[in-house]
DNA sequence: CGGGTTTGACCCGCGC
DNA sequence: GCGCGGGTCAAACCCG
């Protein structure tokens, strides 16, 4: 699965704000088109992303399969995935600013894509969001960026609609 | 000097 | 057990 079918819904197809109403609630109800989607977004990471035991809580533990996942797994929360959300957009640039303040903490070589794809975290204290960037051979001006996590604070510097999209998308805290 | 990038090592789950 | 693929760490490096 080197390809991303993944697109968002929301744009035309967004529902009245409604349906979903936190990304807990995502993983939970399986029975949301919604899900689908993220369904699909785990596929292309077959592997289990075992993390971030409470993101809305602030609790910091970005530590992926070393101490937190040894230590919890066979808890009450064990299959737990982050929710992820994928975005394709038609760009040449790597660097697609959403208004967060990002730290590249990692690249690698894709298998079937001549690209590498690049991991950044959000350096807000307490925020372990994470997404990668990842551009395909198939289009070279096509940039596959994924999102996984909730931001546990407000966006830096508002990008017109994409703070509106983000917060559709939960993963940008909802305006209580 | 501080914060962000680079980049190879390392780690882990999985299939053979 | 080993190799591979994907993900992360961290030390070195870069830059304002
Ligand atoms: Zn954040």
């Amino acid at each position: 699965m080197e390809n991303y079918p993944i697109l968002f819904p929301f744009a035309s197809t967004m529902p009245p704000s409604s349906s979903f109403s936190s990304p807990m609630d995502l993983h939970k109800n399986n029975s949301n088109g919604f899900v689908g989607l993220r369904a699909d977004v785990m596929d292309v990471g077959h592997r289990t992303i075992s993390q971030v035991k409470d993101v809305s809580n602030g609790t910091e533990s970005f530590r992926v399969g070393e101490n937190e996942a040894k230590a919890g797994k066979k808890k009450g929360v064990k299959k737990i995935r982050n929710p992820k959300f994928a975005f394709q957009t038609r760009t040449e640039v790597d660097i697609l600013d959403d208004g967060y303040r990002w730290r590249k903490y990692g690249q690698k070589a894709v298998k079937n894509n001549r690209f590498p794809r690049s991991y950044y975290k959000c350096t807000y204290q307490g925020c372990n969001v994470k997404k990668q960037v990842q551009r395909q051979s198939r289009d070279e001006g096509v940039v596959v960026t994924t999102y996984e996590g909730v931001h546990t604070h407000p966006i830096d510097r508002p990008t017109d609609n994409f703070e509106q999209i983000l917060t559709q998308m939960h993963i940008y805290p909802a305006p209580l």
